[in-house]
DNA sequence: CTGCGCTTGTGTCATTTGACATGAAACGGT
DNA sequence: ACCGTTTCATGTCAAATGACACAAGCGCAG
């Protein structure tokens, strides 16, 4: 099922930054292949020696490590458009693991194309080191939340960010969108337990803060959510999309 | 005080991967000042737009984001040899702070510059997306700290990360370095508060895991601290300076 | 010297969060 | 229809952490 990077459906949902013809074509040289996962599929094994690179093109994942006695950490979580693995393409060895939430589509970069990017389209190198810097802000967040926030509070700022992240995918519709995570998920993205995750997440739908029936996650006033995080993002510019 | 690239002390000490001329006089031609700060100084305000890019040549510094009721958590901290503000640099606006801890001496990279160099130096282009992927992994590690470690546990983990980040620069001797952090840095960095920092520290002190005197950190046994924290990392290669 | 602010240390108690147990509902495979 | 598995929900109690109060040491400006 491979899709040729001049058909990218992703890349007309308005969310990304426009490219050349050239820069089009050199991104779909680079693209090898055109994967896909299915739920709990592991797409980089943490220790993984010469990872590629993807980008995400449908579906969601996420990032995380685990501890020898098997606490695990989830990093961030990767939406449609973001890329997958750039530490481990940069490192001898990812640090870290990556797993599909959903069913997901990747689009394979090999890591040894990274370099002829960045020798001969210096404007694509620096989108991809943007892309770093953004995932980077993403985890600067989230260990704000884990540091500093409540747990009711970590909750309301991953709900409210997600829902803006898919927001400027096109995925949120009536203030709706598709939520595929568990609340294992959100339990180990947030440093909580399981139980007391349920328990918080039970609270705020009380409050009237947002609904969430089998998959379907409904915000009627994401201002109190933001609000009650101390959530405020920065309005971004489109983001580059490889 | 201008220190010019080709006489740096920094690159000198052997942590450093090492560059060719034309890189050196990139480098040394990018540098446009060569500033020290006091303790306390904030480098790059939250907020800031247009910030330049900077390089930790002496001192330490940290990364932090505060929130809007004052909670302020610490992302990361930055040794000699690190980027400042690559995010910033890259960005309309910092997201976060940088503050001086002890005295430091910064170089001074122009935003602007950052662009030729990615046009014209794909090596140190590379080098500047390598070391935003290194800081990630220091906070990726610090998420997982603040998340899944108990306070013992991340108090272990982080004097064990920082007491192997000063060994590289040739920082230890004879087990011991210089340790300029409070317990306040402390405790902002891990997510705990101040006085249950304290208890823990003291705690771990009693088990004789370090001792801090009058700013001298002493590991008697770091491989003891590492299997408390659960903390192992990777050899690392020597790391670019720019 | 004196007083003040900063940092560290310690005790007591409150709050948040975790651990464990249990059950209900949903779902897929046979 | 039946069964096992996963996910979500809820109660009780325990453990970890935070909040507050206070004291000691120390550097430093007046």
């Amino acid at each position: 099922m491979r899709v040729p990077c001049f058909e990218c459906a992703l890349r007309a949902c308005g969310a990304f930054k426009p490219v050349n013809d050239v820069e089009l074509a050199f991104i779909n040289e680079m693209k090898r292949d055109h994967l896909v996962c299915p739920p709990g599929a592991e797409i980089i094994p943490a220790g993984e020696e010469q990872a590629e690179l993807y980008t995400l093109y449908a579906g969601w994942a996420f990032r995380c490590k685990t501890l020898p006695d098997g606490r695990r950490q989830i990093l961030n979580f990767i939406l449609p458009g973001d890329l997958i693995g750039l530490q481990g393409a940069m490192f001898e060895a990812a640090l870290y693991s990556v797993e599909a939430v959903t069913e997901v589509q990747i689009c394979v970069l090999p890591r040894r194309k990274v370099w002829s990017l960045f020798e001969n389209m210096p404007e694509l190198a620096f989108d991809v080191t943007w892309l770093g810097a953004r995932e980077e802000s993403i985890v600067d967040e989230n260990l704000t939340s884990a540091g500093r926030r409540s747990a009711s509070e970590r909750i309301a700022a991953l709900i409210i960010s997600l829902y803006k992240r898919a927001d400027k995918l096109g995925l949120v519709v009536n203030g709706a969108m598709s939520f595929p995570l568990n609340q294992q998920h959100i339990a180990d993205a947030l440093g909580l337990s399981l139980v007391h995750t349920n328990k918080s997440l039970g609270k705020l739908r009380k409050l009237g803060m947002f609904s969430l029936d089998n998959g379907a996650l409904l915000l009627s006033n994401p201002r109190a959510l933001e609000s009650l995080a101390q959530y405020f993002d920065e309005e971004t510019p489109k983001r580059p999309l490889i």
